[in-house]
DNA sequence: TGTTGACATGCAACCGGTTGCAGGGTACGG
DNA sequence: CCGTACCCTGCAACCGGTTGCATGTCAACA
């Protein structure tokens, strides 16, 4: 309809500016081989008419896109949120845009989207990776990969390690009293829970405890509600969530049935993610999202710059454990 | 260093399948052009060679990117990520893919935002808007734009009405004897927090209320608990916060204070996002953000097919109020 | 057997930038 | 006064697809 949705191109730049379109071009991407004049007139010419230069043009012929993706198991989950803000934050900052999608905790569909987005950036952030290591380590042949909370040698990665902080909490559960305790489980076959799993198992044997692992359908609130009974039924006096949305589940479906936490039973969460909000409030992990959102970021740019040789960088970042109010002695 | 860093183009699978370039185009964008014989044959030299097309030179000769923008105020903010999640998802159902941008509650940074996504993208959906109204109708010229919570006559926008249940909030309070309540405002500008203060203040009125308005900083935690100083000394006996994370930053600072809700202060929030996790449990209006999402997506897709006259859309989400536990009888 | 038309494919221009190379102009040194 | 070097600018090819048009083939029909 109206003659404004009409985009100049540097074609008419040029020509309203008595140039070659050559020199439109460079008086933007390398102003230093023109002269200031030039310069001048073309930006002037261009302001003047709105110009805007065309990405995907511009991508055709450098051969870069300017973008990355970032995609991780579900947006939804609070845990995530923090840590995409602060990758796109960091990608902003050097002129990156960046894709958000969510593989919905499925290896098949974030394989979908890594080939989806292959074209449109120039690299990709996993995040939690669902994918077979066989899989990745073909894509990342094709296009640069930066893994968070995933350890495939030869492919950077950030990792954030809750292991020392799940170790403290089951010597404070033991400390307490509690013998008998559940690991809820989060997505079996993630780097993550697997650490976490194998930290706790690691002292309740060094302390001689019984630990009983109980399995969730997804590491949300439901999930945890769900296995309640399970939990009862195996006589423990104390559980360590995989996150807190699963200790959250317990929690609401402990109160339901009139037992109280930590008199009923010892909670802890992981994450820190909606623990300071629960009733009561949740011991749980602190962990650094945001300074990993951040790193993973700067390591996938610092790929894009290389490009060659083989990457292996690796990054560990700490957790803490912060001590509320749902860890007590055991009932019976 | 490896050979497989190649990506194969058109004319490679052309050459190789003994076609013309145009054949192996029309072989995956108008396969019922061809004959099933040439199409299988270009098809599986594709496959072999691991081809990928190149989309931004398909962008750059279709004109169409295949990506859409979403920009919020804050992605960490709980109310936000349900919404972007059903937002990704039903864009990419339709083959879409989408930028999320975190415009950190600025309008400044927002209009940064949508001109740098201007080249990249078909369209922008912008959440809870924080431009004048002028700027958006003459960005809303160049590029689709489809507003949530925001309501601009032209643009297309889909609005959440938290106003008949703040309204019922209201009345809830009256009855329990309250005479002198509070609402915690949220950002000034926004035609959220405009809209719930207008509906309360209609009722408090209606009722001859004393309401009291307080500002606060920023919608977050923080903001909420600097704020409790002002709330005592206002002589209220109930507040409504602009959203749910107001609310939890009056009753933790609340309850440092030994003061406990709603014993001493009845508290109501907004947005049902960390509602159920307070302690006690918080009353808040539950709001339909992930429909909002998903429509928004709708909405935009259903602009660029149009694209011409004039589109003055306008979807309405209604809301529900959730009695949970923090609403008692009046203090004094 | 000649005409017609549907169908399949190729040719070449085009999308809007970028960039290697060449050439014109000017200043400076010999 | 000429050679040279440097600075600025233009030309034209190229990035990898898409698409209007032309061509060629073959079957059906009169």
């Amino acid at each position: 309809m109206s003659s404004k949705s009409k985009v100049p191109t540097i074609s008419q730049i040029a020509e309203r500016a008595g140039v070659a379109r050559s020199s439109v071009s460079r008086a933007f991407t390398r102003p230093e081989l023109l002269s200031a004049t030039t310069v001048l007139r073309v930006k002037r010419v261009a302001e003047e008419l709105g110009y805007v230069p065309n990405s995907s043009a511009r991508a055709l012929s450098t051969g870069k896109t300017g973008n990355i993706a970032f995609l991780v198991p579900d947006v939804a989950n609070p845990y995530f949120p923090p840590m995409i803000r602060s990758a796109q934050l960091a990608a902003e900052n050097l002129d990156y845009c960046v894709f958000l999608a969510d593989f919905e905790e499925s290896g098949l569909k974030e394989e979908k989207l890594i080939e989806r987005f292959a074209g449109k950036v120039e690299g990709v952030i996993l995040i939690s990776s669902r994918m077979p290591e066989k899989r990745l380590k073909v894509l990342a042949e094709k296009i640069p990969i930066v893994l968070v909370n995933r350890d495939v040698l030869g492919i950077p990665r950030v990792l954030i390690d809750a292991g020392s902080s799940l170790k403290q909490a089951v010597r404070l559960l033991a400390h307490q009293g509690h013998q008998e305790i559940a690991y809820l489980s989060g997505p079996s076959e993630t780097w993550t829970n697997k650490q976490r799993q194998a930290a706790i198992s690691e002292v309740t044997n060094e302390l001689g405890l019984q630990l009983v692992v109980i399995p969730t359908e997804k590491p949300s609130l439901e999930s945890g509600q769900a296995i309640v009974d399970q939990m009862i039924s195996s006589r423990v006096t104390g559980a360590i969530a995989f996150n807190d949305l699963i200790a959250h589940g317990i929690m609401t479906e402990l109160s339901s049935r009139a037992l109280t936490v930590p008199s009923s039973f010892s909670i802890v969460g992981c994450d820190n993610s909606i623990s300071p909000f629960t009733n009561p409030p949740l011991t749980s992990v602190s962990n650094e999202t945001t300074e990993a959102g951040k790193i993973a970021c700067e390591m996938i740019m610092g790929v894009l710059g290389e490009m060659n040789s083989k990457n292996d960088q690796l990054k560990v970042l700490e957790t803490l454990l912060i001590e509320r109010e749902t860890i007590g002695p055991p009932c019976k």
